[in-house]
DNA sequence: CTACACGATTGGAACGTTCCAATTTTAAGA
DNA sequence: TCTTAAAATTGGAACGTTCCAATCGTGTAG
């Protein structure tokens, strides 16, 4: 259980510490001799390296921090995938610690990432409160994901919101729907920009005095109750965005126990284009977030911002794509 | 962006580094006036101690390390959370990296962890080739969860598989079913015991010529092909056991798509308790596996393995729970 | 007023690397 | 064979902590 170290190594070789270094770093200066016996002495202890002690002397570990919010959501894998695809290809690794949506437990995650020292921080729809965020942007390069922060000392990574909406409402109109409702986010990430997209959109297309908005937020529960409530007045919208696909299957539960035909009578759009939206019996017409290169993009920053030595701090927004499926259709005449 | 260190926290409290050190660790042989001026130092500078030093000198690192073989698969998020409050309690942390299921990233993500010396790993789910599972258990406690490790040095977390396998063709074979048909899990973790299972209770309510398994994985695409094979035939079954939620999706589809009515002509059951069983418009019945406690009982045996200094090697099998859902009923006559 | 005990504080060694400057070895040319 | 350049190898300092043994100060008992 006692790790080998390099001096170990170097005994075993018959040669000294510096030389074993020099291979473990991959050096060209050395002898093939040199380099097949500490190779061999290597094996032979099954020595790593200690990245403890490599940080320390180089005043760079080399690893990129990453903190989730929530684990739960499997959005983030494939942002962590992107992240992880880039941040290897520049030689550099990568860790995760997550604060499981609680404020507290992100901080502390943060914290540990901080105190490990890694060299740059990539924080996935943090929850906590944002001068935490900035304050460890003062210590290390630092990008949030899927949150817009406007600080000068943090970058960003976020998908147009307000493109995305206004997506939605185009393909809506298209099919000939003028009583687009909208099931809004309430104070969640990305709810706000989405919201105005769809007012904008609409106002685009003509439709502003068709605009409804219910609010309501990203779980299922809220879209239960935002589409319980466009049911009750008299004429009812002929298609519903929910600001989320979480939202957009609780407004779909309540259609059906209700005997409403989806698309129908009622089409039905979400946002995220969660593995949900997919599964579904008819599939559910949503916004897809390019998920992997937003991670990929995130991870770009912070390596730039590395290298920059944290100058270069940058705001990324990418766009969003629509992706139809079969919840929604051509309006009833 | 340079991190201040212990040295300039003492000089601006005027004190010795040795008396911040102190402080820092909440050490009580410390005058009240001397804590506060190091506090306020501290703060001043926003010190944060170094972890890489302090692993340096102590030898130890107090983080336990987490491989994540698969950040998609929702099952870890839970387990992960089990791991990080047990963790958290005994006041170590915890941090995780990912394989995305590739071997060779697997190996990585393992070796950037072992690098890092932690005192602890926990593998969840290792798709990697098992030798490299038993050299990474030979520098440090390890225990792997969801696959059944049969190796001395390795510490293990499972479920009862077959036990899990069994409750599921008990409970079909109670609403009357006798053509039982499983489409196993191929190669994947857990998938041998749940075809073991399977086939055990089989015979053990006098069914043995009609067990009928066709090959399959872990992915809905594998539950859609095995589905497809389970059609052809003379006679359908009456009941489909798939060996995950996803694979039971992919089944449902191709019942759906075929017009087939579920639970009506064919019942269908999942493995894990994954959110979409729950979300899914008749609820899947599936099997749960305790997850957030397989989480703890990992994180226990690690703690322990750590303090007893790797001579306790334990192997836990938790008991699974079976969920009824919509998607199974009694067959039709 | 002195001696002593005890609490508070301190300097130095050690942890396992990297990197630099210095030294040794080897090879080539005369 | 000698000289010199190039290649290979080396020891030591440094990184930021912890922990130990040693020292410093202060109050109290005699």
């Amino acid at each position: 259980m006692k790790h080998p170290t390099i001096h170990d190594v170097a005994r075993e070789a018959g040669v000294s510490k510096s030389l074993v270094s020099l291979v473990m770093r991959g050096s060209d200066k050395v002898s093939p001799t040199s380099r097949e016996a500490v190779l061999r002495a290597t094996k032979k202890l099954s020595y790593r390296p200690n990245a403890a002690a490599r940080t320390m002397v180089r005043q760079r570990s080399y690893v990129i921090g990453v903190m989730v919010s929530n684990l739960h959501n499997p959005f983030f894998a494939d942002v962590i995938d992107g992240i992880d695809m880039a941040v290897t290809d520049a030689s550099y690794r990568s860790i995760l610690t997550t604060g499981n949506r609680e404020p507290r437990r992100e901080r502390l995650a943060v914290t540990t990432l901080l105190e490990m020292r890694v060299d740059g921080l990539i924080l996935l729809s943090p929850v906590m409160h944002r001068k935490h965020t900035i304050e460890a942007s003062r210590s290390v390069p630092t990008v949030v994901v899927g949150k817009a922060m406007r600080a000068a000392t943090v970058a960003s990574v976020t998908n147009d919101d307000r493109t995305g909406a206004a997506m939605v409402v185009d393909h809506l109109f298209e099919l000939g729907h003028s009583r687009i409702a909208h099931i809004d986010g309430g104070s969640e990430a990305g709810a706000q920009p989405r919201r105005a997209g769809y007012e904008r959109a609409m106002q685009g297309h003509g439709l502003e005095n068709q605009i409804q908005t219910v609010s309501g937020g990203f779980t299922e529960e809220d879209g239960r109750v935002g589409m319980r409530r466009l049911l009750v007045g008299g004429t009812w919208p002929t298609a519903v965005f929910a600001a989320n696909d979480l939202a957009a299957f609780g407004a779909l539960e309540v259609l059906d126990a209700e005997g409403i035909d989806v698309p129908g009578v009622i089409s039905v759009v979400g946002y995220d284009n969660t593995a949900l939206a997919t599964n579904h019996r008819l599939g559910l017409t949503t916004v897809d977030q390019p998920r992997h290169d937003m991670g990929r993009m995130a991870a770009e920053l912070i390596l730039a911002a590395i290298a920059s030595a944290g100058t270069a701090v940058n705001h990324a927004v990418l766009t969003p794509k629509l992706i139809v499926r079969g919840s929604t259709g051509p309006p009833s005449p």
